[in-house]
DNA sequence: AATGCGATCAACCGCGAATAC
DNA sequence: GGTATTCGCGGTTGATCGCAT
């Protein structure tokens, strides 16, 4: 048995809403609140519309307060750095925008901002405004470390983008070490305060695109996806570490951060890097 | 002026989570 | 504790608009 519809197809109206459905809308809300039952508030209002349908145009577009288009610079880097740290966690991000909706996020990012990223036009995650918001790591750092904030502690880094071609050379062999006991994944929960967790969830699996895109490198295709990157900055691919040699060959800024943990040279292996640093 | 096409965004759909019974 | 109902979310669709040809 499939699941029962929410409503009457047959008998409810759908497509764009004309004004008086709107003010209809709006002016029962106003008065009576939504009673916390949406599917029973059309019939009351006397409005020809599924619950759903009523709800999202009140969250979307009748409710007071609401933005449209123009958003600024200052909103461009908080949805990227979000969604460098979050993914398409599209209300969560919405949430540190007054006044935005997760749809208009949702919209603004697939139509525009993405484009704007891949054309170089604007710069990803830098460490202060990575650290404007309420991120914690929810456990232990040494057997669970925190993906995000996953940026080093310099204030003199500048967010690079980097070509797949450009990455490429970092991450192959030649230029890693293998620590085959460690494999890391995370998951991004949020806690009674709304503040954003990450954790590790076992898996050894992280979204390659997410994380290199909170390291500064931009969106690209990068055909791996195990790797993790310290909060000092060890930038590690599966079970390896990218030595600095590699790193100063396309990045030379980041290299040249003191608070880069370059492993390689002191036979240190992930967890000591983890404990020390 | 007519047509094609890509961009935009409001709205829909289906699913999992939360809640009510 | 199990089932039904409702909510909230993210992915997707489709109508509309503006621009190029």
């Amino acid at each position: 048995m499939g699941r029962a519809p929410c409503c009457d197809k047959a008998n409810v109206k759908r497509g764009p809403w004309s004004p008086e459905e709107d003010a209809t809308l709006k002016r029962y809300v106003e008065n009576y609140g939504t009673g916390g039952n949406w599917i029973a508030l059309p019939q009351k209002a006397g409005l020809r519309r599924c619950g759903k349908s009523c709800r999202l145009r009140w969250l979307n577009y009748l409710r007071p307060d609401i933005k449209h288009g123009n958003f600024t610079a200052d909103e461009d880097q908080v949805i990227c750095t979000l969604y460098s740290q979050l993914g398409s966690r599209w209300s969560i991000i919405a949430s540190h925008l007054p006044g935005r909706t997760d749809n208009d996020v949702k919209n603004y990012w697939n139509t525009k901002l993405k484009k704007k990223l891949l054309a170089g036009k604007l710069s990803l995650l830098t460490r202060n405004n990575a650290n404007n918001f309420p991120i914690t790591s929810s456990s232990n750092p040494i057997t669970e470390p925190s993906v995000p904030p996953c940026v080093p502690k310099s204030e003199a880094y500048d967010p690079h983008q980097l070509s797949s071609s450009q990455l490429m050379p970092m991450l192959t062999d030649n230029h890693l070490m293998p620590y085959p006991d460690h494999q890391f994944g995370s998951s991004v929960t949020l806690d009674a305060g709304n503040n954003i967790n990450t954790s590790n969830n076992g898996s050894g699996v992280e979204d390659a695109d997410q994380v290199l895109m909170g390291f500064g490198f931009g969106i690209g295709n990068y055909p791996y996806d195990q790797y993790y990157i310290n909060d000092n900055g060890a930038l590690w691919y599966q079970d390896k570490a990218i030595s600095h040699d590699a790193l100063s060959n396309c990045c030379p800024s980041l290299a040249a951060d003191s608070s880069y943990v370059d492993i390689k040279p002191q036979g240190l292996d992930q967890s000591t890097v983890i404990n020390q640093y």
